[in-house]
DNA sequence: TAGATTGTTAATCGATTAACAATC
DNA sequence: TAGATTGTTAATCGATTAACAATC
């Protein structure tokens, strides 16, 4: 029998499901060029990687392709979408309606990702009650209630590092079983609670080493 | 002599890089608590890391820890924000005003890492002239004449992606060395010019694949 | 058919982890 | 001193890249 921890190890690799996202973006710009077929070629031109990753990458969500061809572009946008479960929506909940939480309500390309938000919590009187982006804003303390009843298991946090663990804790307690972290602490969660942390710091880190390459 | 590569291939692994904001944020934690000394294994259990994970990470800064003991606080602070260029301030723009360009106008954690945003730049006449979190909106023809004259170096792309690349071309012939890019493309530019991309999507597709296999 | 592109198996590369002597 | 923690050298692991036969 299998653990956990066997089926981490024989999956796919974190870096090429990073990558699959952006060959899906030069997937719908195929399609709007009504083109039928893509090659590992035609990836590795506008994307500036080696056809033998892309080739490794798009074999691990199963698809199969011709050779001389290349894939079919319909086949392989349903094949990635599927891979990554984008093709169903799955409901979540948006905690911290600051900057970042207002700006990620505003953005609408999370439905292309598999992603309906459909409400927004917060602590502060001030923004409770209030629509952002459509969305209503309501109190941190209806949340639990409100997951059980809709069976939400998936949600966004932008609040401040110093709420950030409490804010987990309810999470967990409430059912959530997917988190995606925008704090920029590590959250304590159960085994069997997802965590996916979303760090500008690290980026800008390496931003920061790449330049000092050339600077000094 | 070096060439480029050369100095690219012998330099710091990226993920160390990536982790080193974080050993930051456990600092702080510490200084504030005004410990004068933090071991490998202390960071080890905040951020469930292996010690020697840790231990090798820091020694790329070039500190020196003292047996027993660790790592004095203040020195360690002072050696990473050095060694990521964080102690000086670079100014930067931000070049699309739209509901991300806003949350980051409006995050002041960006100034504690080397980050000091003085202008945003839009094309919209309806945001032109406005201020945002007390930053003035400027239109984008100006920036290239801006640019020079402050001898801006940096900037923030949070244009959508249909815009992306026309900017980008715009920001290089300004002379900016460094761009953070938030849209989902990527940047063609010459080689001494440094794009780091910030791909919400891939964290997403990472958070997908994870539950996934948990649900399925 | 010839040649481009696939899928597979093997080699390389780089990052992580382990082992251990040095040291305070 | 004893023991915790460092820095270094070597082993392991996983991802990328190369090589090449299969195929349309």
């Amino acid at each position: 029998m299998l653990d956990e921890n066997e089926i981490v190890k024989n999956s796919v690799p974190l870096p090429s499901v990073r990558r699959l996202p952006l060959y899906l973006t030069v997937l719908e710009e195929f399609k709007k060029d009504n083109k039928e077929w893509i090659s590992t070629t035609d990836f590795s031109e506008v994307l500036f990687l080696k056809p033998i990753q892309v080739r490794k990458d798009l074999a691990h969500t199963g698809i199969i392709g011709k050779p001389k061809k290349g894939f079919k572009v319909d086949e392989l946008i349903l094949t990635i979408n599927n891979f990554l479960g984008w093709n169903n929506l799955s409901e979540a909940f948006l905690v911290g309606a600051g900057a970042l939480g207002s700006a990620i309500l505003g953005y609408t390309g999370f439905e292309h990702h598999g992603l309906n938000i459909i409400a927004a919590f917060d602590a502060s009187p001030d923004v409770i009650g209030k629509k952002i982006h459509g969305k209503e804003v309501l109190a941190l303390e209806k949340l639990p209630n409100i997951a059980e009843r809709m069976q939400v298991k998936l949600a966004i946090v932008t609040v401040p590092k110093s709420a950030a663990q409490d804010v987990a804790d309810c999470l967990v307690s409430a059912g959530i079983k997917g988190i995606w972290n925008f704090s920029p602490i590590k959250l304590q969660v159960p085994n069997d609670v997802v965590v996916q942390r979303e760090d500008l710091s690290s980026g800008l880190a390496v931003l920061s080493v790449k330049l000092g390459r050339f600077d000094r």
